[in-house]
DNA sequence: ACCGGTACTCAGTGTTACTTTGTACCGGTA
DNA sequence: TACCGGTACAAAGTAACACTGAGTACCGGT
């Protein structure tokens, strides 16, 4: 993966974990797996984790601690009705930008 | 506009540029005003010519003053080779990240 | 007793776009 | 003549975000 996505996922890589967290709840180590899954192999684990700090003191997620059967206790993250919002406008701003890239592209100019 | 788009546009902007320039060359001034018609008001001034600046001193443009019949001179860029290759390679990154995201969109998670 | 995988935290860094301010040229108007 | 608005570029300082690197801690298997 080119180092360039790094300056592409700023103001994205956010709305991605609200994304994910929409379909299911789930902890910061079983998002950055998931993330690799997808091909976002230079993704930092510090990064996720500090991101989801960002997003819960924002009151975006609920939090719940869940003991682990291999490791310490799991923080499992979920979308509430803030978040809900947050994501939908973040999809509408991603749509914006992906119209007039789109355009861009065919048009030449 | 939201200024979430700001955040966004850090690792575009400079995309979009190179293919604005890829269609046919232009002076700061203009590239603004183009930014500005397709809806991206929030774009500052300042912010465009140091992207300009900033792909010069990497070499994928080529510049070219021309005098203006009402103003300075403008600094007209236009693409080289060197820039061709740059713009080849955000479309690759761009359509990774947007491909990932839309799956992201449907599957819900 | 040790090692590797799981799981989270935090301080410091670099890149990027924004903000603000300034310079300068020109045509039109009072 | 003096001023103003639109054109055109430049530069210093700021804020936000993802990365880096190091650290802590828990657990099961060898």
């Amino acid at each position: 993966m080119p180092k360039q996505i790094t300056e592409m996922l700023k103001g994205t890589l956010e709305g991605m974990i609200l994304a994910i967290l929409a379909g299911q709840a789930a902890y910061g180590y079983e998002i950055t797996a998931w993330l690799r899954d997808r091909g976002f192999t230079d993704i930092a684990e510090g990064t996720v984790y500090a991101l989801l700090v960002r997003v819960e003191q924002r009151g975006l997620v609920d939090v719940e601690k869940v003991p682990s059967e291999k490791g310490p206790p799991r923080k499992v993250y979920s979308l509430n009705v803030e978040g809900q919002k947050a994501l939908d406008e973040f999809w509408g701003t991603w749509s914006f930008l992906t119209e007039r890239l789109e355009q861009l592209r065919n048009e030449g100019k």
